[in-house]
DNA sequence: CTGAAAGCGCTTACAG
DNA sequence: CTGAAAGCGCTTACAG
């Protein structure tokens, strides 16, 4: 055990008070060059560190962010972390990761206790987390600050940080029409992730714009998973008739739609080109390698902090800070032109 | 805002001292079972929840676990923090994430301040920061017990938790030597893993016992990653003579392999038989499905969390605890008879 | 079985 | 520009 030094040790080594110190530590004007330089050489000869129990206890922060999460894909988690803790990290903060099953029937009684013990200073909530009324009054009750990553709906009832799901789904469908395809498949993402409803949106406008007519049983419901995806693949391409494109709505169901090409013997691109969405490290592991596109996850987790740690506030009846980050279509081997 | 309720309400509302209110949160001994239930009433009524800066300043707990990594898969990252959570939660405990570059110079002076300021319970380590001289030493300094998972040297310095990969990957060996496979080639992993080594001496056991010899050209150094993965592949298979299998030390690189061997056309398993190691998702995403071995990560981080929350100790001299839990061999599409 | 006092290591609000 | 006092909400050590 290393013998714990405190502000008082600080204090008395450079010849100050404790609140003196505390201002230098706080950097807070109103010190002199000469007291601050003396504290400092005091800070860094005593390896002294605030202890961030007292300090949240005394204080109106806890040094504390949080990142709630249901059940997404690793890869989408990760990201979502280090971007976070990348932002964190420069102002001192720590992260806490808290996994929510949002189907859970006590949702309230496991959140708003841990709320309440922790004292968070603000909250990522990511999808489908993002989109939980029940997730969202707990916070508001319990005065949590938050912001969403992509939501669903209620823009106005918090900040938040996404892409253009929509637009970006629209031009992946445009590359698709542009290679010639004009009998393209979609699988939809969860429905309980907001994401799913703006990139099947996309691809719909698109395809209208381009006077293509897509049949109802080219759309398949998926939910993100590999097995969705392979089951939706398998109604998809199962007959005679079948679309020479498909687009899957994340990565993880196009890698199922990959999965049963191959089965099938259908060889990718040259008779079904396969598009997916988000770019996690799966893409490239699959061969042909997945055209998709990439989503800015660590940048978007990284300025979710930012609004956190600079304290997300805006005007009643403003609308809350929004801020949307750029996508980028990556074309790969999967995608080709149409077979004629 | 909600007004905050303190341990002062609780005590007022059931007409005792904080003290004794004190005593029921914390499940001391010495407590009048009706006082007991009048206690917990108020603390129900009043949705009262300990403040956990106030218990980790006043006392000797922090109620946090600490868990550090470096840039593994996103899969094992994922699977360790569930497996700690969950147990974490049980006891009322929180995880702190902190991702570490155990290649920065300033090492030290990036993980000894995070620790004097945050005051852990416990930190669990894995791979390659758990075999980090640099942290280990800071953690020692700092007086902060740690386990680590699957640690690849000096057992003797802490409490771990890991699983048999010599053993695993000796069976995994004779399960390829079963199907008539005599040629095989060898991928090994990080060198700055503890894994690595046990799972190469495995493979190189396997063989010996069977009678077989490996040629050095047919082991190849690899770094756990996909591309390495593929790179190793291109050397073992590229020539005319070419093992009939390839043991892989883990999924990411056997999917490398998978790549290659779609690549050049040699049919899987038909030509070439691909074997893992871990099990992730991606496990399960490529075709032919990969043969691997399971390793129980959760539960390994589980059983790290169940460690330090019991408080981790050991007598001057013995061994400190250390768990070894069962891993399983995943038989799939990857792997089958050698071609005669 | 229960409680009054002290103190953990900081920040806040105030005074000068 | 600086400091003395009070207090954040708990647990510890002690007394009865």
């Amino acid at each position: 055990m290393s013998s714990k030094i405190t502000i008082h040790d600080v204090a008395r080594q450079s010849g100050v008070s404790i609140k003196t110190v505390s201002r230098v530590l706080n950097r807070e004007p109103n010190v002199k060059a000469d007291t601050r330089d003396r504290v400092q050489a005091a800070v860094a000869a005593l390896h002294y560190r605030p202890n961030i129990s007292a300090r949240s206890l005394a204080g109106s922060k806890a040094y504390l962010i949080g990142v709630f999460f249901d059940n997404p894909s690793p890869g989408y988690i990760t990201d979502v972390q280090l971007g976070a803790i990348a932002r964190c990290r420069e102002e001192g903060y720590h992260l806490i990761v808290e996994p929510i099953d949002s189907t859970a029937a006590d949702l309230e009684a496991q959140i708003a206790p841990m709320l309440a013990t922790l004292r968070m200073d603000g909250v990522i909530l990511t999808a489908p987390v993002c989109d939980h009324p029940v997730v969202l009054a707990a916070l508001e009750r319990e005065g949590v600050p938050y912001v969403r990553i992509s939501p669903g709906g209620e823009l106005d009832r918090s900040a938040s940080v996404g892409m253009d799901d929509r637009l970006a789904a629209y031009e992946m469908t445009k590359h698709l029409i542009g290679l010639g395809h004009s009998d393209i498949g979609f699988i939809m993402g969860h429905p309980d992730h907001g994401a799913s409803r703006a990139r099947h949106q996309g691809f719909m406008a698109a395809m209208a714009d381009s006077g293509l007519t897509v049949r109802s049983e080219r759309v398949e419901q998926g939910y993100f998973s590999f097995r969705s995806g392979f089951e939706a693949a398998e109604r998809l391409l199962g007959g005679e008739d079948r679309p020479t494109a498909i687009f899957a709505s994340n990565d993880d169901m196009a890698l199922g739609v990959m999965a049963v090409a191959n089965r099938l013997r259908l060889n990718v691109p040259e008779t079904l080109s396969v598009a997916g969405f988000d770019d996690t490290p799966g893409a490239k592991v699959v061969w042909p390698q997945l055209t998709t596109v990439r989503q800015p996850i660590s940048a978007m987790a990284g300025a979710a902090a930012d609004m956190l740690l600079n304290g997300v506030t805006w005007e009643e009846g403003d609308a809350p800070p929004s801020k949307l980050l750029d996508f980028e279509l990556v074309i790969r081997e999967s995608t080709g032109p149409a077979a004629t």
